[in-house]
DNA sequence: CGGGAGGTCT
C-alpha cells in the first residue's frame, strides 16, 4: 500500500525535526534562522504521455501484474520496439506500490543498450525504500551516481513528489561514500541541511572514517554545527584516527570527554581501540589501566580487548605470560576466537616452541574454530623458521586443499624460509609461482630474497635484483638496505657497506639499530674496535637506543680481541643501567674464558649468569662442554651434556668431537662408541682424529667391515687435518 | 568504529 499522505509530511516534519536536533546541540542556531533557511522540496511532477503512450504503458503495466509469474522477457518482448526510456517513468507511476515489477522492468530494459535516464533511477529507489528494500534501493542509487552526473538532483527532484522517506539520503550519502567520492558526500551533507534533512550518524560514520585525520576533525565539527549529533560509533572512528597517527594523548582525551561534549558514552569499542593503540605503541601500563577502568565501568573486555595484550607480550617475547593471560580470559567466562589463537600460536612459532604450538592448534579444533588464511600463514612461517620446509610444504598444501587461498604473506613466508635453508632455486621458484597466481610480490618479499642471496655470499646478484625492484616502483625500506649492508659485511667489504648506509640516507631513510650493530659487528670481527667505538658515538648521538645485540657485538668483540677488561666492564656498564645482558652476552665471555682454559673464572661468570636468571642456551652449554673437556673436566662436560639434552638441546659437531675425545682419554669406551654412533647418524662429520680412533678399536677388535666402513666415510668426508681449526 | 600472519643485527 502507498502512502500517499506522505508527502505532505516533509516541510513541518524536517522542521520539527531539526529544532530537536539543535535543542541538544551546544551550539543552538536562532530558531528564526532555521525557519527561513529550510526550503521545501522541488514540486515536480512527471510530464504527461500522449494517449497512444498511456495506452502502452496501460498494456505493459497489466500485463507485468497479471503474469507474475512468467518471465518478463516474455511478457515484455511484444511491447520491445515501441518501448522508450518515457515509458518506464510512466509504467513506474503504475508500479509504486510494486518494487518487484518496478525491478523487473528496469532490468528488462536495461541490458537493451541504453541508458536509464537519472529520473528513473531515482524513482526506483525512491520506490524501493518506501516499500522497505533499502539493499536494492542502495544499488540503484550507486547505479544513477556513476552514470549520471547530476544524479543527486535528479533524487532531491523526485523526492516530494514520489513521497520518498528521509531515510533515502542516507543510502544515496552512503553509496556516494562507497564510490570514495568523499568531496561530495560532503558537499550532499551541506546541500541537505538546507532542506532540513540531517544524514543519519551512522552514514556520516562511514565517510567519517574513510577521511585523514585532518579532514576527519573539521567534518566532525562542521557536521556538529550543522546540526548533526554525532554518536559513540562516530567518536570511536575520531579515536581510531588519533591512535593511527600516534596520537594516543588526543585519542584518550576523546574517550574522557566525549560523554560532556557529544553526548555519547564511551562503550567496549571505545576503550579497546585505545587499549590497543597502547599496546602497539608499547605501552603496557596505560593499557592495563584503562583495562581495569573499563571493568570497573562494567564494560567486560572481550576478545579483541584481550587479544591487544596478548599479541604485545608475544612481541615482547613473553609468550607464557601471554598464555596466562588468555587462560585468565577464559577464566573470565571470554571464549577466545580463532584470532586469539592465531596471536597464540604466532607468539610460539617466534620463540620456536612447537610442542606448544600444535597443542593450541588442537584445542582451537576442539573448540569448532577454524584456521584462515592468517593462522596458516603464522604456522607455515613458524615452521620455515625452525628449518621444517617439509611441514611447512604440507600445511601449505593442506590450507589450498581447504579453499583458503595463500597470499602473498603467505608466500613470502616460504619463500623467506628457503631463503633461510640456502635453497634459492626453490625460493625463486614460489616466486615464480605466486606471480602465476595473479599474486603481486612486495618490498617484503624481494628484501626475503635479497636476503637470501646476500646469505649465499652473492651480494651482486642481490644488488642486481632490488634495482628491479625499484624499478618495478617498489621502495626499498630499511629492512631491504640493512640486509644489503649485512651482505656486504659478511663478504669483508666494510667499506662498501658504509657506502651503502650513505646511500640509504640518501634515499631518506635513516639508519637504524640494525643498521649500527651490523656495520660495528663487522668492525669488531676485524679487529677494529674504535671504528666501531665511533658508531657506537655516532648511534647514540644520533638518538638511536642500542639493543641488546648491539652490546652483544661489543662484547663478541671486546673478548676476540682480548679485551677482556673492557669486556667485563661493558657487563658492569648494562648491569648498572639495567639493560639484561641475555644468554649470548654471557657466551662471549664463557666462550673467551674457556679458550684460556681458565675453567675456575669460567665456572665462576657460569654462576653469575644464573644468579641473573638468565637460562644458558644451546651455545651457551657446547662452549662449557668443549671447555672442561679440553680442561679434561669430564665429570662437568658430562654434567652439561645431560643437562642439556633434558631441555632438548643437542651437541654441535666440536662438543661431540671434544666429549668423544675426552671420554676415550678416560677409557669410557661404551659412551664415546655411543655418542660416535649418535654423531654419524644426525650427518655429522667428526674430526680426522676420532676416526682414527674408532678405525684402530674396529681393527684391534677385527672388525673389518666396520674398519673399512670408517676408512671409506673418514677419506670421503673428513677434512685435511690444516682444514680442521678453521672449523 | 576495534584485534591476528611475512623481510634486517650476535
Amino acid at each position: 500500500m502507498f502512502r500517499h499522505a506522505a508527502a505532505t509530511r516533509p516541510k513541518s516534519y524536517f522542521f520539527l525535526a531539526h529544532r530537536r536536533q539543535l535543542s541538544s546541540q551546544r551550539h543552538a542556531f536562532p530558531v528564526d534562522f532555521i525557519a527561513t533557511a529550510i526550503r521545501p522540496f522541488p514540486d515536480y511532477s512527471p510530464k504527461k504521455p500522449a494517449i497512444y503512450d498511456a495506452e502502452l504503458v496501460r498494456s505493459i503495466v497489466t500485463a507485468l501484474k497479471q503474469r507474475r509469474s512468467e518471465s518478463p522477457d516474455v511478457i515484455l518482448g511484444p511491447f520491445a520496439a515501441r518501448f522508450r526510456s518515457d515509458h518506464l517513468v510512466w509504467a513506474f507511476l503504475h508500479l509504486r506500490s510494486d518494487p518487484v515489477l518496478v525491478g523487473a522492468l528496469l532490468h528488462w530494459y536495461r541490458p537493451r543498450g541504453r541508458p536509464v535516464p537519472a529520473e528513473a533511477l531515482a524513482i526506483a529507489a525512491h520506490v524501493a525504500v518506501v516499500s522497505g528494500e533499502p539493499a536494492s534501493a542502495r544499488r540503484l542509487l550507486r547505479d544513477g551516481l556513476v552514470s549520471h552526473r547530476n544524479f543527486v538532483d535528479r533524487v532531491i527532484y523526485t523526492y516530494k513528489y514520489w513521497c520518498s522517506v528521509p531515510s533515502v539520503f542516507d543510502l544515496l550519502f552512503g553509496a556516494i561514500v562507497d564510490i570514495n567520492r568523499l568531496d561530495e558526500a560532503r558537499t550532499l551533507f551541506r546541500h541537505l541541511v538546507t532542506y532540513g534533512i540531517i544524514v543519519s550518524a551512522d552514514a556520516c560514520n562511514a565517510l567519517l572514517s574513510r577521511l585523514t585525520l585532518d579532514h576527519m576533525l573539521s567534518t566532525f565539527s562542521e557536521f556538529q554545527e550543522l546540526g548533526l549529533r554525532w554518536n559513540t560509533k562516530s567518536c570511536n572512528v575520531l579515536i581510531h584516527g588519533f591512535c593511527g597517527a600516534g596520537k594516543t594523548g588526543e585519542a584518550h582525551r576523546i574517550l574522557l570527554e566525549m560523554e560532556g561534549t557529544v553526548g555519547a558514552s564511551p562503550d567496549i569499542i571505545s576503550y579497546s581501540t585505545l587499549i590497543d593503540a597502547y599496546c602497539r605503541y608499547g605501552e603496557l601500563l596505560q593499557a592495563t589501566e584503562l583495562f581495569e577502568e573499563m571493568g570497573d565501568k562494567g564494560l567486560m573486555p572481550n576478545a579483541f580487548t584481550f587479544n591487544s595484550l596478548i599479541t604485545l607480550l608475544c612481541k615482547n617475547e613473553k609468550v607464557v605470560e601471554a598464555e596466562r593471560v588468555f587462560t585468565e580470559m577464559m577464566f573470565r567466562g571470554v571464549a577466545p576466537d580463532h584470532v586469539v589463537y592465531t596471536t597464540l600460536i604466532n607468539g610460539y612459532c617466534k620463540s620456536g616452541k612447537l610442542p606448544a604450538v600444535y597443542r593450541l592448534v588442537e584445542e582451537m579444533k576442539n573448540s569448532q574454530l577454524v584456521p584462515d588464511t592468517v593462522t596458516y600463514t603464522a604456522l607455515i612461517y613458524g615452521l620455515s623458521r625452525s628449518g621444517n620446509m617439509v611441514e611447512a610444504n604440507k600445511l601449505f598444501r593442506e590450507m589450498v586443499g581447504k579453499g583458503l587461498s595463500p597470499d602473498e604473506v603467505t608466500y613470502t613466508a616460504l619463500i623467506d624460509g628457503y631463503c633461510k635453508e640456502g635453497k634459492m632455486n626453490d625460493a625463486f621458484y614460489l616466486h615464480n609461482e605466486m606471480l602465476q597466481m595473479g599474486l603481486v610480490p612486495n618490498v617484503v618479499t624481494y628484501t626475503a630474497l635479497s636476503d637470501g642471496l646476500c646469505k649465499q655470499g652473492e651480494v651482486e646478484t642481490a644488488n642486481e635484483l632490488l634495482r628491479e625492484t625499484s624499478g618495478k616502483g617498489l621502495e626499498l625500506n630499511v629492512f631491504t638496505y640493512n640486509s644489503l649492508i649485512n651482505g656486504l659485511c659478511k663478504i669483508g667489504n666494510i667499506e662498501q657497506a658504509v657506502k651503502t648506509m650513505v646511500d640509504m640516507e640518501a634515499a631518506g631513510l635513516c639508519p637504524d639499530v640494525y643498521t649500527y650493530t651490523t656495520i660495528m659487528d663487522a668492525y669488531c670481527k676485524s679487529g677494529e674496535m674504535d671504528q666501531a667505538h665511533d658508531l657506537l658515538r655516532e648511534m647514540l648521538d644520533k638518538g638511536i637506543q642500542p639493543s641488546i645485540v648491539t652490546f652483544n657485538v661489543l662484547m663478541n668483540g671486546f673478548c676476540t680481541a682480548g679485551m677482556l677488561e673492557d669486556g667485563r666492564r661493558l657487563l658492569e656498564w648494562m648491569l648498572e643501567r639495567s639493560i639484561m645482558p641475555n644468554s649470548a652476552t654471557y657466551n662471549s665471555l664463557l666462550r673467551h674464558y674457556c679458550m684460556e682454559k681458565t675453567m675456575k673464572t669460567t665456572t665462576k661468570i657460569y654462576k653469575e649468569m644464573r644468579a641473573s636468571g638468565i637460562m644458558p642456551d644451546e651455545n651457551t652449554y657446547n662452549i662449557l662442554i668443549r671447555g672442561h673437556c679440553r680442561a679434561r673436566n669430564m665429570k662437568e662436560a658430562c654434567y652439561f651434556h645431560s643437562e642439556m639434552i633434558g631441555k632438548g638441546f643437542s651437541l654441535s659437531r666440536g662438543s661431540y668431537n671434544a666429549l668423544i675425545k675426552g671420554l676415550v682419554r678416560k677409557k669410557r669406551l661404551t659412551e664415546a662408541t655411543q655418542l660416535f654412533e649418535e654423531m654419524r647418524a644426525k650427518n655429522l662429520v667428526a674430526n680426522r682424529e676420532i676416526y682414527n680412533i674408532f678405525i684402530d678399536i674396529n681393527y684391534t677388535e677385527q672388525n673389518i667391515e666396520m674398519t673399512l666402513e670408517l676408512c671409506d666415510e673418514a677419506i670421503e668426508k673428513c677434512l685435511p687435518e690444516s682444514d680442521l681449526n678453521k672449523i
